[in-house]
DNA sequence: CTGAAAGCGCTTACAG
DNA sequence: CTGAAAGCGCTTACAG
């Protein structure tokens, strides 16, 4: 059986004040970085090494109940494991530095973010709160007080902070290349959640497709979650009633999906991009190496990720905040490869 | 300017307690479904009510504090945003219930899971944490109390609860399909962190190489971190070596990688498989459509994070634990396309 | 069945 | 510069 050795006593500051003969306060204000002008420099290295000898570490969930709240910063997103959000993760990470930690929550299975895991998050009482691609409803229902960011949620800037991306130049790009390739109907795969991202990335399509003489099906919906199978299946579906629409260009709403859209025209016995141009958004890693390779609205993530935070440690502490805003552009491009 | 109206006091277990006209006890046994005949009904019902009038949840770092451990579940990992990842976090979520919240935590950048980053999360006080891929001197300076699983660790088993897979069956079919293809050397991209797992990746591909009469080339090390990039690079570097050597095969110690191999064979002009045959481990969804399409070592995420759950709660209250172990088959198996 | 009270381990005025 | 003490919001014996 593989026990553990028996817990050994948690270590306290009761404990390491008596070891460096101080008081608890005075433990607290040092491991604080609060003794500045406060603390003799003397009793300070007394705790620091009582801090060290005895591997102290403060107590998050008291810390968290006296201040009222945690160093921890909770990411909320959709769909995680989309090698997208790595980079939007590291993003965030970057930007917080060591002094935040950051938490990652993925919203209850296939779901967009709601309130009601935010209400359960906000239990931890988290410094801040990084929502990524919340629902059309999210802000109505929201219990307040924690510092909050969204991420990819056009729409709601006049409501809450928000972080987006300028999706209209790749956007405007993708129809310019598709119409110069001569493509003048094109059917569209949608995500299967109603994040006003996707949304806006299907509007945003249709009227710059409309720009260029360009007509988008986008009615009925064709849509899928993120699963590759199963964007598949919903592009074989769809495929007969595009074809006989005339449609000679397939563009879907994130790579994952594009794949999944790859897959079905192979299936379909589609040759791309002959028989069919594809393009996706997102510009994964792996849409690099895919067959053939895939065209497609690079969304910069790091990016995206380093200005929520930048913009969520403003909301934490207005006086620290760094002077420039200075986000990096969130400009999306398009990256064209093979499959178109 | 996105301010948030002002934050309305938070709901406390007084607040409840005064609006059902009952103790704070009272409210705390009911909301924690300890009220089975200690509660009247009536009282019960009362608290419900005003819970649900108030909206009142439990402080988590209050509760935390008084309990002496929270409800959170922390997994830790060293490549969240790893495609492979999304399995196992979904087996993780789908097998803890609602009871516990699981919160994800990327170990620092780039780096393997170590003592540090587990010292610092149980500061949170977490009912259990989950380790994916720890590093190799992971155990020796482990602040214990929590219970703790560790996924993916082969070797580890005889000092902590471990959740591994079974690695033999996948890489011996790998090694006879090679075989059967008439390849004698393979050269071997590894992964660029001491992971156990992928020291043993290696060595069982090795061995099984060995039994069917191929070479692994494993000296000098080819390693790269899950960037496909950089996966890309070193392939490039390696393959005059491995050329030379008589290589006629690539092997990935993940699907992230392989997928760098394929991009580097691109770069070089080497057809696949017809000049080299390449295939990686994990099974990866974007992996049925690369070019070519990638024969891969499947590796059963969600069962791995179901394994692993299952095994912490019977940690976390052993008399609870359900009764049946049955987590269901680890064993990978080979996943046979293009590539090869 | 119920509630008063101690205690969890911090942080932060406050008094010295 | 320092420490005693109140308080954060729960949970849990304990006494009734």
């Amino acid at each position: 059986m593989s026990t553990l050795p028996p817990a050994p006593r948690r270590v306290t500051a009761a404990m390491v004040a008596e070891r460096a003969g101080t008081s608890i306060a005075t433990v607290s204000l040092v491991v604080n970085g609060k003794a500045r002008g406060r603390i003799s420099d003397e009793n300070a290295a007394r705790v620091l090494a009582a801090v060290a000898e005895l591997g102290y570490v403060v107590d998050g969930a008291a810390s968290a109940l006296a201040r009222g709240t945690s160093d921890i910063v909770v990411l909320l997103a959709p769909d995680l494991p989309n090698p997208f959000f790595g980079r939007v993760i590291k993003g965030v990470q970057e930007e917080l530095g060591s002094r935040y930690q950051l938490l990652l929550s993925a919203a209850a299975s296939g779901a967009q973010p709601n309130a009601t895991d935010v209400r359960r998050l906000s239990s931890l009482r988290p410094a801040g709160l990084l929502v990524s691609a919340p629902g059309p409803d999210f802000l109505d229902d929201l219990p307040t007080g924690t510092p909050l960011v969204l991420l990819d949620a056009p729409g709601l800037e006049a409501r809450a902070a928000v972080v987006n991306y300028d999706l209209a130049p790749g956007v405007e790009e993708l129809a310019r290349h598709l119409a110069e390739r001569g493509h003048r109907v094109i059917g569209y795969l949608d995500g299967a959640t109603p994040a006003a991202t996707y949304l806006l990335r299907r509007e945003l399509l249709r009227e710059a497709a409309a720009r260029h003489g360009m007509t988008l099906l986008a009615d009925p919906d064709v849509r899928s979650g993120p699963d590759l199978a199963e964007a598949a299946a919903a592009t074989l579906a769809a495929l007969p009633a595009w074809r006989e629409a005339g449609a000679t260009a397939i563009v879907a709403a994130a790579d994952t999906l594009a794949h999944g859209v790859l897959a079905a025209c192979a299936e379909a016995g589609l040759r791309v991009p002959e028989d069919v141009a594809v393009a996706g958004f997102d510009d994964l890693p792996a849409s690099a190496v895919t067959a053939p390779s895939l065209t497609s609205v690079a969304l910069p993530g790091d990016a995206l990720g380093r200005a929520a935070a930048h913009r969520l440690l403003a909301l934490i502490a207005p006086d620290e905040a760094a002077p420039e805003e200075a986000p990096g552009p969130l400009a999306a491009t398009l990256t064209v490869r093979a499959s178109t």
